[in-house]
Formats: structure tokens, C-alpha cells, sequence
DNA sequence: TTTGAAATGGATTCGGC
DNA sequence: GCCGAATCCATTTCAAA
């Protein structure tokens, strides 16, 4: 299931991942291999989806979203029904940008970029509006310590 | 501070952070502005550090970290010393993707990607070695539901 | 000072070997 | 894997508003 991925593959996803405004001239030579070898590499991951996307990444303190809050809900409906209607509900609200299901005590997690404390009841009635929640317990980030959308190779 | 944007920044923005292989012609054309307008906003978007980098995503799974979790840390000592180590330490370790202090009960959370519940082991003793931890808890996703690095504009 | 049209040069793409 | 042609695209220049 997993795609092979030799060495220069590796290195050419860490350098893609880093900066992926560089052109593929100066990843070939900084890896010794050659133009075209690194374009086919590239083609590859792309079809093959191991890269999935490339982005801009945005500061968000520059366009008026300092604050970053997770929000951990438990829930005593545990249907199928309701989980989708929760799904549905996060994916229509562009704060937030991470959701998962956890194991254990809390059933999910959800991370939301917003420009206030204020801002945060905004989201929060937005979602509870449309879904019902049991137990809702968020936690503003005073200091982003570290971010980064490199994975380890 | 904050740099103004007006509606074609922010359009251009939007675009960028949703697709950033895409040609600046392409995104001229459906903002019905000229290529050259379209390339000086992105440049001065960038000298002024709204647009941070571009990167390629890859894809977590194919890369054999299918796992996320989260881990919440409480700590008793809460000197600046202590503080800088453990983000010196968070800051050598990899798969330690995002990590935030926070405020209220719980002092920090991070997240890591992982191959497994064994790996989590291994990326935890990692952190332990290095620094002191008074009060450590581990969350598992289950199901990643909505993961975008787009912000809301 | 800002805009767009057109030219330049560099990077990507993709065939053939 | 390497070369080279064709294409595409970012960047610069320049003229006009």
C-alpha cells in the first residue's frame, strides 16, 4: 500500500516540503542527480498523491487572526447520525481548520484560528447551532511555540 | 501593524493558499486584473511576510505516520529556564509538529505525527530525556476529519 | 503613481536517444 | 538516466492613463 520511497525521494520531499518555490534545477544539483531525474521523482508523487498539494501558507497574526484556540467535546450521543451532522457542521466553518476523533475520556479535538476571545463565541455558537454538544472545553494558546507542516523523512 | 489588504489581495490570498501551482495568469484572469498587478501584489505580499512560504503538503499516511496525537503537558516548575529547555527540546524533535503554551489548567499541548502507539513511546522518552515533566497525556485520533492550512479571509 | 501590453529570460515539460 | 526542443510562466521594461 505504501508507496517505495528511496533515498533522493526523501530528499526531494524534505526539500519540497521546506520550500517548494525553489526550482527543480537547484534541488537536482544540491542532490547530485539530475534535472530530469528530479522532475520524474516529482511527477510520480504527485500522481501518486504522496505530495498532495502545494500552498502558500498565510501568517495569520498579518491578516487579523492572532489567536489560536482548541476546543475539546465530549459528547453522550454516540450515533452515526450525529457524528456526521457534527462533521458537517465543522467542515462549513472556515476557523476551524483541524478536527479528529480521539480515543478515550475526550471524543474530539478541534483547533480554530480566530481574531479574539470574543471571535471564539462567535465560532462556538455557529456550531452549537447547528449541532448538539454535551460537554465543550476550550483552551486559548497564549504563545505558538512551534508549527510546521514538515514531516519527518 | 497589521498591512491592509483589499479585495483583490485577499482573492489573490485565498487562491494562493488553496492552490499555489497555479499560474499567477490563471488568477489574474479570474480576478480580471492584469498578470502584472497580480505578480506586484503577490510580491509585496511576500516582502511583507503575509504570504510566509510555500510548501508542498505531503500526504502523512503514504509516509508511514498515519498516527496523530496530542499530548498535554502540566508542569510545576514554571521558570523561564525550564520553559526554553522543553521548547529546545520540542524544537529537536520531528515528528513534534505544532506546539503551543496555553493558558488555564493545562500549561502546554503539542502534536506529533507518528507510525504507531510504539512510536509515540519512542518520541515521548525522547521528550522526557531531555526535560523534566511533571504531568503528561496522551491523545490518539482515531479518524482525522478536517485538517487545512487555509485560513478564513 | 498605478496599470496593462508586450518582450525577455528562465524553468518546466516531455519527447527521443 | 541524459539531451534538447517546445512550451509555459515569472519577471522586467516600457508606454499610456
Amino acid at each position: 500500500m505504501l508507496p517505495k520511497l528511496d533515498p533522493t525521494d526523501r530528499a526531494i520531499l524534505a526539500a519540497l516540503q521546506s520550500d517548494a518555490s525553489q526550482s527543480l534545477d537547484s534541488i537536482a544539483e544540491r542532490l547530485n542527480v539530475s534535472l530530469n531525474t528530479v522532475w520524474r521523482r516529482v511527477r510520480r508523487l504527485e500522481t501518486e498523491a504522496v505530495i498532495e498539494k502545494r500552498v502558500a501558507l498565510i501568517d495569520n497574526e498579518k491578516i487579523g487572526l492572532p489567536l489560536t484556540a482548541f476546543v475539546q467535546i465530549r459528547t453522550d450521543n454516540h450515533s452515526e447520525e450525529w457524528a456526521s451532522d457534527l462533521t458537517a457542521a465543522v467542515n462549513a466553518i472556515p476557523e476551524i481548520v483541524e478536527f479528529y476523533r480521539l480515543a478515550g475520556d475526550v471524543d474530539y479535538i478541534l483547533k480554530m484560528m480566530i481574531a479574539s476571545v470574543a471571535d471564539y463565541d462567535r465560532v462556538y455558537q455557529q456550531l452549537i447551532s447547528r449541532v448538539q454538544i454535551y460537554n465543550v472545553s476550550a483552551s486559548f494558546a497564549m504563545e505558538k511555540l512551534k508549527f510546521t507542516t514538515e514531516l519527518p523523512l
